[in-house]
DNA sequence: ATTGGCCTAGACCGAACGCACTATTCGGAA
DNA sequence: TTCCGAATAGTGCGTTCGGTCTAGGCCAAT
């Protein structure tokens, strides 16, 4: 679900022409913020002037619609760095999964050559979410999913090989395109089969990654 | 499907600096060319310079799988334009659905400020793509789909009323993310429920227009 | 200990798929 | 034009997938 291949670097290098002013303001943007679990960071529609590297914890994209319901478009990851838009092209809102540690700074730009806008980086997650739902069956789309997340998960520091898994079942189902209860029974007939262990709800521990691909194939 | 709020006005402004060379094949460019049903008018991953502009006929932007399949994520009509993008970018095929006129021009850059690129045009359809995918039925999707294309058929000449649906109904079914036949029983029941009226494959004439939109509505 | 959020499980049922087959239309060749 | 084969469209039927509903369990926070 995270975007590696952009602006997956450092800060940004400091435009010129800033005033004394703007360079603290700046520098202290780039001390990292902490952002409550729920926290909403942007709105949709809402200019977001700045980039947003992520230190710690999980942001979700999401779409939220008329009747309550709501579309997970993408999970940022540790490294991944949320790019602005033009409010009139922002069409997502951002919300914090977990508790988050998060560095603002500034872009030189929207959508210079060298930096693709954020337009680029949710188009991405967009299109191979698309493909998935009118392609996959539930099942496949969630050995795919749980094998995409599996490098971002942090290990669970009181269980060896096994992970954190940061997302809420809701949250999964919500991105996927399918009922909580349809998540539970695919990750219960995965631990059943063999293909994965959880040892409780927050922790995960791959067991059969081929057989996980295999699923996931189609 | 369309986008006409994006550039769909007339020619782009040349670029200063062509040679004569340059102009005169730029002014070429401008009047229409023809393309056959079928035919592929850049492919994923292929740079396009140029943006095009559809006199007459439809093009749908696909994407092509491995085993496969495809989705077909929108379709562009006539007065569209479509926006290049990087090719790095490009992250989809272009295909002339029936014959096609269009128009290619110059732009003055890759997403300028005035100007968004191709992937703010896809990206606007396919979060459309996504939510309705993950929260509407069949019946829902395509009574919203019959509703979103009609502006743009044209009319049938032999018959009052009637226009001319251009696409074919595996189009249909592959953009949508559902089986052909699945496409076929649902505009069965709603000519059946006085809905629409299919005189033949290729007309359809929209005859309750509130039923649909309730349908549509969910 | 109690509450509330989140997760699990099973029963039930309708929507959509896939297959098999027929019908219609299209487009090129005679 | 007329014919023919291929492509496209339509339909009936059985099956399976996945949504909804319900009831209950686990666990952390109060």
């Amino acid at each position: 679900m995270s975007i590696p291949q952009i602006g997956a670097s450092g800060a940004a290098p400091l435009p010129y022409g800033l005033s004394r002013e703007e360079l603290v303001k700046n520098r202290r943007q780039s001390r990292p913020t902490l952002i409550p679990r729920g926290r909403v960071l942007f709105w949709e529609g809402e200019h977001q002037p700045q980039k947003i590297k992520i230190v710690e914890g999980v942001i979700r994209a999401v779409r939220l619609l008329e009747n309550g319901n709501r579309q997970i478009l993408a999970f940022y990851w540790p490294g991944d760095v949320v790019m602005p838009t033009r409010s009139s092209c922002q069409r997502i809102t951002a919300e914090a999964v977990t508790n988050c540690r998060v560095q603002h700074s500034a872009v030189s730009g929207i959508c210079q050559q060298d930096e693709p806008c954020g337009a680029h980086q949710i188009l991405s997650e967009t299109l191979a979410l698309v493909v998935t739902m009118s392609q996959k069956k539930s099942v496949a789309r969630i050995a795919d999913f749980l094998l995409r997340i599996r490098n971002h998960l942090p290990e669970d520091p009181r269980r060896p090989f096994a992970l954190l898994l940061l997302l809420p079942r809701a949250d999964i189902a919500d991105h996927l395109g399918m009922s909580l209860e349809t998540v539970c029974r695919t990750l219960a007939e995965f631990k059943m089969k063999g293909l994965i262990d959880l040892p409780n709800r927050k922790t995960i521990r791959f067991v059969d990654l081929p057989g996980l691909l295999r699923i996931a194939g189609d």
